[in-house]
RNA sequence: UGGGGCGUAGCCAAGUGGUAAGGCAACGGACUUUGACUCCGUCACCGCAGGUUCGAAUCCUGCCGUCCCAGCCA
C-alpha cells in the first residue's frame, strides 16, 4: 500500500518514513499512537494537527490510535473539557474504538512504580520548599546543586512518600524527585520532581488521590502501558526525551514505546495557546469556546468549517521539524475548496437595496428556476420567487462607477441571476439625499438570463423578491488579530482586531433559506459560505460567514487605488 | 566552550551524492448566467564560506541566523 508512486508527495513526512523503517527492520510488529490531551480547555487547529498525524498514521498502517486524557493535574482539569474534546475529535472524524483511557487509570500503578524507584536508589523525598528548589537548579549555565536531602536513606523516603499519600504534609511540603544527575546540561535531568502533594478532588478519582504524578512520571509510562509504539509529541518535548527514556529504563514497564517529536502548527493572524484562549474566553473578548472568531476546533465547526477541509489543510501543510508559520490563506483555501464542492447555491442580499421594475406589472409574480450547484447537476434545481420589487447588494450600484466597476449604475444593463436582465433608469433618493432605491425597466424575452438577440451584459447580480425575502441577521468574521503576527510588539491583547465580528442586522435571504439547519452549509451566491448559527430562532435566522468567496474585483481595486490601510 | 533543535521561493514542504516535486500566495491569460469555480502559463543556483568528489541541497570543517529548556504545567 505504501508503495504506490503515486501517492501525493504531501502525504510524505519523515514520522511516516520513520515507522515504515520500524516496520521492515522488525522494531516493532504493529503500530499503536495516541493522542493525549490534557483537559484543561477546548481542543484548537494545532491539536486537529496530531490528531490527524496520530489517527491518520495508524490508519495507515492498520494499527490503533488511543484517546488518552492526561489528567495527572486535578487543580486545572474539568470533566467539561474531557467532553468537549471527546465530542471534538469525533467530529474531526476519528474513533478510538474502544481505547479510551485516562493517565488517572494508571495512578494506582505509577505510585507502585515510585515506590520501585525510592526502593532502588533512584528517587527520593525532598523536603526543600518550591522556592528551594528552584534557587538550587542552577540556570541554563551553570550546574544545579545538590538538595540536602539527597542523601536521605531509602527507607526513610519510602516512609516518607508513603506518609505523603497519606495526607500528613500540605501541599508543596515535599516531593519526590528523581535522583539523577544535578549538573546535567539538560535541566530536565537535575533531579525532576516525579510526584507533588495536591489536596485536590480529581474529576475522576475523587479524593482518592492527594498526591499526584508530573507530567514526565505519568507520560511514557501511560505509553508503555498501553503498549503505545511510536510516542509522537510537539518539539518542546524534545528535551524531556531523555528523561522519558531514564525512567523507562529504570521502571520494569512491560514495553519500550519511542518519542518522537514535530513541529507544532502555527497560523498567521491566529494564536494556538490554550493558555491564551482561555484568557480570551475568561475576559469576555469572545462570547466562548466556541465563538466563531475562535481557532477552536468547536468555533471553527460553529463558523462552519467542514471536518474534510480541517484534515485536508493539515495533510498539505505537512509534517516537519522546522517550527513553521502557515499563512491563514491556506487554510481558507481549504476551507473553500470543500465548501464549494458540498456546498448547494443559494441567493442572500446583504446590505439591501431596493430596486423597483418599473415595467413589470403590479402584483405579479413568477416562479424562476434555479439550479442548487453549477457542477452538479445531480444536487437538481429550485425555484426562487421573483416581483416587481427586489433587493439587490448596495455594492452593486454606482452613481458614477469608475471604469472597471461594471455592474449597476444608471444606463447599465445587467442580469439578474437566472432571471432577466434589467437595465437601470435612475436612482431615486430621499430627502436626505441618501439613495433610497432604484428604477429599473426589465426585457420580458430575456427571461433566464439570455438575451434572444445574443447581446451580453458584464455583470450578473445576485437578488432577492421582496414580497416573499425572508429577513436574516448575518454575522460576518474577519481575524481575531488585526497583524499577522499577534504579539510580536509584546503585548498579544493590543493585537486583537475591534473589527472581527461585524453583524448585519437587516439581511434578506431567499425562502427556500427557511430550512436551513444548523451546520448545513450553503454558499450565497457572489457571496461567501454561509451556515446557520444555533442563536437562530424560527422566522429569525441567523447565519455565520464561514469565509467569502475570492474577490478579484476587489482586490484590483485595493491596488489600485486607495489600499486599505492594512 | 550550558543542553537540545532547525535553516530549500513571500508562506508551507518534498528531496538522503547525479544535476531542485507539490501546495498556498502573487502575477499574466482562457472560460464564465457567481468579478466564484475550472483550466493554461510565469515564479529557486537549496543560510554563508571553504573542502571532498567526475559530480554536493545532499558528505566534511568553520561561521552566521533562529527556536526550545531554569513549573511541585502539559
Amino acid at each position: 500500500m505504501p508503495n504506490d508512486a503515486a501517492e501525493p508527495a504531501a502525504g510524505r513526512h519523515f514520522i511516516r518514513t520513520m515507522i515504515q523503517a520500524d516496520l521492515d527492520a522488525g522494531r516493532v510488529r504493529g503500530v499503536v499512537t495516541r493522542f493525549p490531551p490534557e483537559p484543561n480547555g477546548y481542543l484548537h487547529l494545532g491539536h486537529a494537527k496530531s490528531i490527524c498525524l496520530n489517527f491518520g498514521v495508524a490508519g495507515e498502517f492498520n494499527g490503533r490510535c488511543h484517546l488518552r486524557f492526561d489528567d495527572t493535574n486535578p487543580t486545572k482539569e474539568e470533566q467539561e473539557f474531557i467532553d468537549a474534546i471527546t465530542r471534538d475529535v469525533r467530529w474531526l472524524g476519528f474513533d478510538w474504538g474502544q481505547h479510551l483511557y485516562h493517565a488517572s487509570d494508571y495512578f494506582d500503578r505509577l505510585y507502585d512504580w515510585a515506590e520501585h524507584l525510592i526502593s532502588a536508589g533512584k528517587a527520593y523525598v525532598d523536603d526543600q520548599t518550591i522556592e528551594q528548589i528552584r534557587e538550587s537548579r542552577g540556570t541554563l549555565t551553570e550546574p544545579g546543586r545538590d538538595s540536602p536531602f539527597r542523601g536521605r536513606a531509602n527507607a526513610e523516603s519510602l516512609d516518607l512518600f508513603r506518609r505523603m499519600r497519606a495526607g500528613e504534609f500540605p501541599n508543596g511540603a515535599r516531593v519526590l524527585r528523581a535522583r539523577i544527575d544535578m549538573a546535567a546540561g539538560n535541566i530536565n535531568l537535575r533531579d525532576p520532581v516525579l510526584y507533588r502533594i495536591l489536596h485536590a478532588d480529581h474529576p475522576r478519582t475523587g479524593s482518592t488521590w492527594c498526591v499526584y504524578p508530573t507530567y514526565d512520571f505519568a507520560h511514557g509510562q501511560s505509553d508503555a502501558i498501553e503498549g503505545i509504539t511510536h510516542s509522537l509529541c510537539t518539539l518542546e518535548f524534545e528535551d524531556h526525551r531523555p528523561l522519558y527514556d531514564w525512567l523507562l529504563d529504570n521502571l520494569p514497564v512491560p514495553a519500550r514505546p519511542r518519542q518522537t517529536e514535530f513541529a507544532r502548527l502555527n497560523l498567521t493572524h491566529t494564536v494556538l495557546s490554550k493558555r491564551f484562549l482561555t484568557e480570551l474566553v475568561k475576559r469576555g473578548t469572545v462570547s466562548g469556546w466556541d465563538d466563531p472568531r475562535m481557532p477552536t476546533l468547536a468555533g471553527v465547526r460553529r463558523r462552519g468549517v467542514p471536518p474534510a477541509a480541517l484534515r485536508e489543510f493539515v495533510r498539505r501543510v505537512g509534517v516537519a521539524r522546522a517550527n513553521s508559520v502557515v499563512d491563514f490563506a491556506q487554510y481558507e483555501h481549504a476551507v473553500r475548496e470543500q465548501l464549494n464542492r458540498s456546498a448547494p447555491r443559494r441567493m442572500g442580499v446583504l446590505r439591501p437595496l431596493k430596486l423597483v421594475i418599473e415595467n413589470y406589472p403590479e402584483g405579479k409574480t413568477e416562479l424562476l428556476d434555479a439550479v442548487n450547484h453549477p457542477d452538479d447537476p445531480v444536487a437538481g434545481t429550485r425555484q426562487v420567487p421573483f416581483g416587481r420589487e427586489l433587493y439587490v447588494e448596495r455594492d452593486d450600484y454606482m452613481d458614477d462607477p469608475p471604469k472597471k466597476f461594471y455592474r449597476l449604475s444608471p444606463g447599465r444593463e445587467v442580469r439578474l441571476r437566472y432571471g432577466y436582465l434589467v437595465t437601470c433608469q435612475r436612482a431615486v433618493r430621499d430627502a436626505t439625499g441618501a439613495l433610497d432605491h432604484l428604477v429599473c425597466t426589465y426585457d420580458p424575452a430575456t427571461r433566464g438570463g439570455n438575451a434572444p438577440d445574443g447581446r451580453k451584459v458584464q455583470a450578473t447580480l445576485h437578488w432577492v423578491a421582496a414580497a416573499t425575502a425572508l429577513r436574516a441577521e448575518v454575522r460576518l468574521y474577519d481575524h481575531l488579530f488585526a497583524r499577522p503576527d499577534p504579539g510580536a510588539g509584546g503585548d498579544l491583547f493590543a493585537d486583537l482586531n475591534p473589527n472581527s465580528l461585524e453583524t448585519l442586522a437587516d439581511a434578506r435571504v431567499e425562502p427556500a433559506l427557511a430550512e436551513a439547519h444548523v451546520g448545513e452549509a450553503v454558499q450565497f451566491e457572489r457571496q461567501g459560505y454561509f451556515c446557520p448559527d444555533p442563536d437562530s430562532r424560527p422566522g429569525k435566522p441567523v447565519f455565520n460567514r464561514t469565509v467569502g468567496l475570492r474577490d478579484s474585483f476587489a482586490k484590483a481595486k485595493g491596488r489600485g487605488g486607495q489600499a486599505p490601510v492594512a
